[in-house]
RNA sequence: GGCCCCAUCAUCUAAUGGUUAGGAUUCAUGGUUUUCAUCCAUGCCAUAGGAGUUCAAAUCUCCUUGGGGUCACCA
């Protein structure tokens, strides 16, 4: 059975970069009938932040993936790793380092003089004498000083290390005896049963040092994914500071999550030339070896193009409800439908539908001063004043249709074209000369309506 | 700087070593539409550079250049 988890630090809100990596390892667990779960990094108490593990959830349950089991949390775990910490002290695998802050800053700035790597010197390594006063040590693992280790990527290929380069004894538990990183990741991923990681690529050079503690702990290696980036507009990793990442406010930004999940899937995978992915087909099409190997870069436009395509197909049921968490509601008014598919076509946002439907519904406050230049040229008051009796052989039915047919006996009986009686009426029911078809306007709002802004727009001045 | 990763249109991406290098988004133009939008059609636009291997290279190898990541008692 195939485990997958996603593990993020709380130190933030969830951003399309871990949203991504999480959808990957969502994906391929579920295809797989495995198991995805949801893992915090918390082991840092000082850079701890509780509602940043909330706002992860929130995320997922808008996303609507569920992660398996209850959430670990790290912070709960200290018991474990101090297990292990204390088994490989035991075995001679790691040990307890009394260099001092000062002690080892210094090293480092020699090395730097002196254009070397920085690493620690394993002075402590076989240190056997009298620890030093004063100090409280780190516990240290004891790395391979030499050779090559491999990483047998499924994005990337075989990748390979050599130990002199990247490696020195590094610090498994601080002198709190809290554990580290890259400790915990490695202990926690075998504990949890966690057999394929998929994770961003910035993990890749971690990986050599998660080894060597799975190699001194006996465990089986996972299989890695290492994703590439998703970069911002100036090619950068995406950071928080790139605004508009956090995933909770694509939401207010009024995206669906078909449009969002599908717009990431296809930032660094592809299944040939296919754009639209449905969540039942990205679960049976979705392969982590199809993932590319190069970043890509973050953009809205495609989104846009997905959000406004999955808003044309979602049933008017759907988007009523949808629409509800824009201070649109519906449910009472008897031309709901008509309204939908009046504004589904237009729009590339929930946002953007519910300002479409609210300028619908209010009557105008104001005009558009080109607008009415344009529209009020000629004769165009007599146009508007012959059509409103019409309005009285509509009082039956009241489809587009019907409003259809009234204005074209008005143009028919003016002897204009159909600009001549559009234009102003388009400006008197909407106050703006562009919008959804009028015939549907006025089925919406009704005769009286219609007829309110007529006569209000007859009240205004045209400017010359 | 050391180490590692990456390199096809502006962007997301296709292409068993053999294609007029394909699709999508954006943009432009035309059609449909009383308007706007949708929709449809058309167009513009790419293999970073240089060697090599091969009958044949976007694809394999090397170098250069460019970009990114990472080098903590952060995760």
């Amino acid at each position: 059975m195939i485990v997958t988890r996603f593990a993020p630090s709380p130190t933030g809100y969830l951003h399309i970069g871990g949203l991504r990596t999480a959808l990957f390892s969502y994906l391929w667990a579920k295809k797989n009938n495995g198991k995805f779960v949801l893992r915090i990094e918390d082991t840092d108490a000082s850079r701890n932040d509780e509602a940043a593990a909330l706002a992860i959830v929130d995320a997922f349950a808008w996303m609507g993936f569920k992660h398996d089991g209850e959430i670990t949390y790290q912070s709960n775990r200290m018991d474990i790793y101090k297990k292990y910490i204390n088994q490989l002290l035991d075995e001679g695998k790691a040990y307890k380092c009394y260099m001092s802050r000062e002690e080892l800053d210094a090293l480092r700035e020699t090395q730097m003089a002196n254009k070397e790597r920085t690493r620690y010197d394993n002075s402590y390594r076989d240190f056997t004498g009298t620890p030093p006063e004063g100090v409280e040590p780190v516990i240290r693992i004891k790395a391979p000083e030499s050779g090559a280790i491999i990483i047998d990527d499924g994005i990337k290929g075989q990748v390979v290390f050599q130990a002199e380069d990247i490696l020195d004894d590094f610090v498994i538990a601080r002198s709190d005896m809290s554990p580290t990183y890259n400790f915990v990741v490695a202990v926690d991923d075998h504990l949890m049963g966690i057999n394929e990681v998929i994770r961003g690529d910035d993990h890749l050079s971690n990986t050599p040092k998660q080894m060597v503690v799975y190699e001194a702990l006996g465990f089986t290696l996972p299989k890695f994914y290492h994703v590439p980036m998703i970069h911002n507009s100036e090619g950068k990793k995406l950071s928080k500071r790139d605004g508009a990442t956090d995933v909770m406010a694509y939401k207010e930004m009024g995206y669906t999550p078909e449009a969002l999940m599908n717009f990431l899937v296809r930032l660094g995978w592809s299944h040939g030339d296919q754009e639209i992915f449905s969540m039942q087909e990205m679960l049976t099409l979705f392969d982590p070896k199809d993932i590319n190997k190069s970043a890509s870069i973050y953009n809205t436009e495609k989104l846009d193009w997905l959000n406004a395509h999955y808003l044309k197909n979602m049933p008017n049921e759907e988007l009523a409800q949808q629409l509800e968490n824009y201070d649109i509601v519906l449910t009472s008014h008897d031309k709901k439908e008509i309204l939908l598919d009046a504004v589904k076509e237009r729009a590339k946002t929930l946002k953007e539908m519910a300002t479409l439907i609210k300028e619908i519904l209010a009557t105008p406050e104001s005009y558009d001063e080109k607008g009415l230049k344009k529209a009020f040229k000629g004769n165009a008051d007599e146009v508007l004043k012959s059509f409103a009796p019409n309005l009285e052989t509509v009082k039956e039915l009241h489809l587009p249709s019907d409003y259809h047919t009234i204005m074209e006996k008005t143009i028919t009986d003016m002897e204009v074209g159909f600009g001549k009686i559009g234009q102003p009426l388009r400006m008197a029911l909407l106050g703006k000369m562009s919008g959804p078809g009028l015939d549907s306007v006025m089925a919406i709002i009704g005769n009286d309506e219609t007829l309110n802004r007529i006569e209000s727009i007859l009240e205004v001045t045209i400017p010359s």
